[in-house]
DNA sequence: TTGTAGGCGTTATCAT
DNA sequence: ATGATAACGCCTACAA
């Protein structure tokens, strides 16, 4: 393999000449151009970016760490931040979390060795340990993103959908299609979070009445056990907060006989292609994913460039109509 | 940063012995070792991997290729891929070709410029150039797989699903449900590969009559259309040789008050969380793609390893029954 | 506009 | 069992 030192002696000038003339822009003599260029081609050279990397204390490997890609929440929002990455020459690394089998501590440890450019987490960490985790890696300079999580702003840079404009959007637009009744269906899940719902709902019904909150588990099998407490509080309208369980409800009412979105409105939070394919369609509010992994990368090149940034990015979502409400 | 000298500075040896003691496991003197030991805690060392790379001209960056990760069938192989790369210390990188706007040639010049381990190919360069390509990467030494494609062997590394088998389990399983007067539909596919299927069925009918072939787009809306070819050929069970298609037809079916699997049964290829959702649930043929990604991975390390492997992998299917037929 | 020389942090070779 | 030394390929003062 060609070296930048081959260039250099078979274009007759100095390696450093050929470095600054790949690297940075500088103005050279056409002639001198001319004979890197062709030592170039004829040498077939191909620059070492570990060298590189070594060199100037720096990568181009951003990574991800989520709990698994084969989920098209995650694999959406991957494919915005691969997107933005892409654009501006960095690669992109996946740390599948539930794959791994590594505490988070090797896993910090892992992105130390290889020095990579900066960290995009996904969906992870909830319990109280992971914001001392995030603080270890800001300490190592490494930039840090931490998306999709709605908290109060700690210090390191944040990333959600707007989870109380999410829940008002949704409220209302149940209740302009004359559902008044509504539940909001959810999987466990942080009272801090749910907070955030009933927020909006608050500020979508203006009243201090909450809608009926039920606490379901993923299973397809189980779901439909609450359908019979919809029923039984004459629930026209359900919100459900997650999209696969959106899904699997969806579903169980049909089998129900349960016409939708007649005798119960159906909205799902969440756009994936899992929404398109149910039956019926699934209206539902859009949290933006792959904008929301745009935006991480941006704000992980932001902090790279040590340009200003916004520290807290919040994504407005907005209704995507089809036919369950 | 502590660096090794660092390191061996403070605790009195060389930086050779402390490489050795951290990398090969060699017999130290057990003091020596606590000193080692010592001074790497008290430093906070951690050990710079670009560096190891750069020095032993190897990283530890296997790179996959894909058409993009938002899509479940990408997504799962990739999951297996990084599974098994974890569990060995390699790193995974991602590079979504839909989204990277590269060409061909730029993204393995992308794979020497970072000196990957190796690159696992999923489902792409469908036209000549491809095997091109491939041939230049096996030229520099880089270790590749070719995943998902069902072609004669070419010299390189392959892995695919064993889709004779696949069509064969399916038509099997139809014809045992009493579904004799079968269709195939398919996206636009190349021949060679459509020969594949119709030799499954062969092989299950032994017959030479073909089913009936029918070929579609992916879009909901034209999918419908073939329904009507459907029931004036009397088909009554469907193989859908994609699993988005088989979702599609099959709620097309549901809508026009076609029972499933009364009156036609749709078998899917393919076993994604889309098959699960569908309604109703869709009995596959299960292509193993975790599996595939296994493999893959093992395969890619088995060759950095220079041990000995079977160049061409083959990956049996098998029927998961639900509801569709 | 171009060149010289040193070093990034590690490992390999050869020596002790 | 441990050390000294020289690379790996590149970038970057500093010098010319």
């Amino acid at each position: 393999m060609a070296t930048l030192k081959d260039i250099a002696k078979h274009a007759n000038v100095s390696a450093c000449t050929v470095s600054r003339y790949l690297n940075d822009d500088i103005v050279i003599k056409k002639e001198t151009e001319e004979r890197i260029l062709h030592a170039i081609k004829e040498l077939g050279y191909v620059r070492n970016v570990v060298a590189k990397s070594l060199k100037r204390k720096e990568t181009f490997n951003i990574a991800v760490i989520l709990p698994k890609i084969n989920n098209l929440y995650y694999s959406e929002i991957t494919s915005g931040i691969s997107q933005t990455l892409g654009k501006h020459h960095y690669n992109l690394y996946i740390y599948e979390v539930d794959n791994l089998n590594l505490q988070e501590e090797a896993i910090l440890q892992l992105m130390r060795e290889n020095m990579v450019a900066g960290i995009i987490f996904i969906g992870l960490f909830s319990d109280t340990s992971f914001s001392e985790s995030i603080q270890n890696v800001i300490d190592w300079n490494i930039p840090v993103v931490y998306a999709n999580r709605c908290m109060p702003f700690e210090g390191f840079p944040l990333l959600y959908p707007d989870l109380v404009q999410a829940s008002k959007l949704g409220t209302e637009y149940l209740q302009a299609s004359g559902k008044n009744k509504l539940a909001f269906v959810h999987k466990k899940v942080p009272d801090q979070l749910l907070a955030l719902f009933l927020e909006g709902y608050r500020q979508a019904t203006n009243s201090d009445e909450k809608p009926l909150l039920l606490e379901i588990s993923d299973e397809l099998e189980l779901v439909k056990d609450c359908i019979p407490t919809l029923v039984e509080n004459s629930i026209e309208g359900v919100f459900v907060l997650n999209e696969l369980s959106a899904v699997y409800l969806t579903k169980a009412l049909v089998q129900a006989n349960i016409r939708i979105p007649e005798d119960m409105a159906v909205l799902s939070l969440g756009n994936s292609l899992m929404s398109q394919i149910s039956t019926p369609e699934l209206t539902c509010v859009d949290l933006q994913n792959r904008e929301l992994g745009i935006k991480s990368a941006e704000m992980i090149l932001s902090q790279i460039r040590k340009e200003e940034f916004e520290p807290v990015t919040v994504l407005a979502p907005c209704i995507v109509v089809r036919k369950s409400a």
